[in-house]
DNA sequence: TCTACAAGTAAGTGTTCAATTACTTACCAA
DNA sequence: TTGGTAAGTAATTGAACACTTACTTGTAGA
């Protein structure tokens, strides 16, 4: 038996991976803005207090969770690339499991908005910045693999590409955000993909 | 000299516009959930109080700045659709009317995002989604009209159509927000535009 | 001119919430 | 066994903020 009875008293390392999957949650249901220290401690059965023997300030967690974020969506979207056979056919598969990660952790797009909108440069901005610009780069070698391989238009603006590649999730994000389900998501983001691949391939 | 001296005893049907527009410039400039009451009386020269004397309740400074983002939007983008001489111009035109709004009201994409973030429904968010949806109906009858004159390619599907044309804007929306500079927009929005074309438009 | 009312002010109230404090308890190593 | 420390609690603090209240003032119309 792991965990008998009331948890109590454990490492500050598991309650630190505890809170940030606390704060997931709490994210998937409602608000990020309005997740309080006391929203998590509940979720945990500790006390308010207790948060901020793990974290230093709720700007340490938020910091943790985009961390989180971003160290499994790229795990993914890099292995669905390399299981893929070509370079067009990974970006297709970049798609889907970007897709996939964010019907899983429906917080996510919620996250990631709510710190874009400050104007001011926070470190949390600056992450999600560094976060877009390495998916950018990501897309681009991609891109720039298939065009060698005549997969798609010679002289593809691969800058254009990769902002409508992103562009296009955010939509589909956006779109799931709007009326909550993410059921018809994976359909649509098929049917969405599919157009967007007539934008850059190869005319045949 | 229509305002002399200190602005004192307004309509109320005056300061409503003018807090609308106060709240339009703060969004420009910072996170709108940051935005208080305070804030806007202190761009009025007016007491934090004398607010509530225009509008009930902070929410309904909310539902009045969506309803005024919403008309002066679709009279442009209706503006922009009609001038143009076939149904897929007019689509192109919608597009750089769209950016154009956006650059000059920096303010509207965070605002529509941070009442997109709320999971419940609230009047805003069913706002927000009304108007998204007005929108895809005007996107997919302008597409109809091009598949109807050839300009598209037979069979389209002009639902996917509609969302990677929103994707695309938001995309271009958030780029903006993350580096905070509007310049670059314009020019990228072209390129983003010619390359969404190519997927929809008739192969020649 | 005067008066009713819309528009304004200044000073609260109540609540929410992050962070702190003072204290307690479980656990591990010597 | 015992002492130090990491993890926990309950209670409090202080700031922020939407909204209210009691009162004042400017102004349009009779």
């Amino acid at each position: 038996m792991a965990t008998p009875g009331p948890r109590t008293r454990q490492p500050s390392e598991t309650r630190q991976t505890e809170i940030i999957e606390a704060v997931l949650d709490l994210a998937a249901q409602g608000n990020p803005a309005d997740i309080t220290t006391a929203d998590i401690a509940d979720r945990l059965n500790l006390s308010q207090g207790a948060v901020f023997k793990h974290f230093p300030s709720k700007g340490a967690i938020w910091l943790a969770v985009l961390d989180w974020v971003q160290s499994r969506l790229f795990a993914r979207l890099e292995a669905a690339a390399q299981r893929a056979d070509t370079p067009l056919a990974g970006l297709g598969a970049m798609f889907m499991a970007h897709v996939k990660f964010i019907a899983a952790h429906p917080g996510v797009p919620r996250l990631i908005f709510q710190h874009l909108r400050r104007s001011e440069d926070t470190p949390l901005k600056a992450g999600v910045r560094n976060m877009l610009a390495r998916y950018r780069k990501l897309l681009i070698e991609c891109l720039g693999e298939a065009e060698k391989q005549g997969q798609v238009v010679q002289g593809l603006d691969k800058s254009a590409a990769a902002m409508l590649f992103i562009g296009a999730i955010q939509g589909l994000a956006i779109q799931s955000m709007l009326n909550g389900s993410s059921t018809k998501m994976q359909e649509e983001a098929r049917r969405v993909l599919k157009l967007y691949l007539q934008a850059i391939e190869a005319k045949s």
